[in-house]
DNA sequence: ATCTTGATTAGCGGGACGGAATTCAAGATA
DNA sequence: TATCTTGAATTCCGTCCCGCTAATCAAGAT
């Protein structure tokens, strides 16, 4: 057998190169849930464009209800503690009953901020938008979920998942906002 | 000023040891929410036990990132629109009112299901925990959150999450369920 | 045309090292 | 004596280095 002439130097070849890392000292009992967190990171393979929230607003009533929180204790909590909880008057703001609405969101793109796909949203539309807030905005006709805030100088959308990129609005064009999100509900079951 | 002679060998001194720590490989984009996570996790010594539900470390449950519902999917949106909803009554089962609960949940080793400190969720103790619940299991006299499953026919506490180790209870052990966790609400403004 | 295999390139994890952080206690000061 | 200043000790954190592994390409073999 001749000594075998495979390969060779030439472009392309080798593992593929992927996006560049830095290496963090954690704490052992918070590695599994850094190490999640990356997985979960890593998981929607390139969500191509950040999809809008489907569009379901619904107005919220007000009814009575009981709830309690586990006794023995004490703390923050005491808010609650062995008092009758109205989940209506919990979740929305005194008098904001009018304009508030319940979105389902749908896409990853704010799955830093803990908001993931299917779940839901309590929108407030009476709350002036403030910086760091995470609105829902107009984009393209479109309802959209990002966190406020600014680029360069400029207001822009950013979204919590580097996987999308942030929308930047320059003089001149209007960032349409349709209301201010308040809490986040999932469903476990 | 003749050669000074502070200090010595003796024990006790120098940095106090703290838990030790592995290096994780971070891609560039995420440096930053994972340093916030270490930093969240870090501070808050501050209020030691007025916390409702401390969670072990090492208890996990993976739910939220196994929810993928790929782009289009209509109706789900449809479901309730234009229809008022009363949180009560979307958020909690019939029937199960006295039996539902608020807990307020501390730390941040529940990031991985998408539960963060500071989050309330709701539990329903009326609710048959069944395979594949969210439950809030009593462990060694305190709160926790797992999964609840079957491992080699027996019951357990199994985390989605292949980097934690189930915990599995054998005969005469018995797993104390306090009830079944239905939703996680957290605020975000 | 397809399979096998060597070569190539980059990610990953462990060892090691320097700087920073934190605590203790000796000396200086009032 | 009581308090402040400061050096020493000890550990943590980020980074460099390096070998191993994973993934891809292309030349030869079938």
């Amino acid at each position: 057998m001749p000594p075998s002439d495979h390969g060779g130097s030439r472009p392309g070849a080798g593992r593929p190169a992927g996006e560049p890392s830095q290496r963090i000292r954690v704490p052992e009992s918070q590695v599994p849930a850094v190490l999640a967190y990356l997985d979960a990171y890593r998981k929607p393979p390139a969500l191509e464009e950040p999809r809008p929230v489907s569009l379901d607003p619904s107005t919220v009533a007000l009814t009575a209800f009981t709830s309690r929180v586990p006794a023995g204790v004490p703390g923050v909590a005491d808010a609650h503690a062995d008092e009758a909880v109205d989940l209506n008057t919990h979740l929305v703001l005194p008098g904001h009953e009018p304009s508030t609405f319940i979105i389902r969101v749908s896409g990853w793109s704010m799955i830093g901020a803990g908001i993931f796909d299917n779940d839901e949203v309590i929108v407030d539309r009476a709350l002036k938008p403030r910086q760091g807030d995470i609105v829902v905005a107009i984009v393209n006709g479109e309802l959209s979920i990002k966190r406020l805030g600014t680029l360069d100088g400029q207001v822009a959308l950013l979204p919590e998942n580097a996987h999308f990129k942030p929308i930047v609005f320059r003089e001149g064009e209007t960032l349409e906002i349709w209301g201010v999100v308040t809490r986040c509900l999932r469903a476990l079951r």
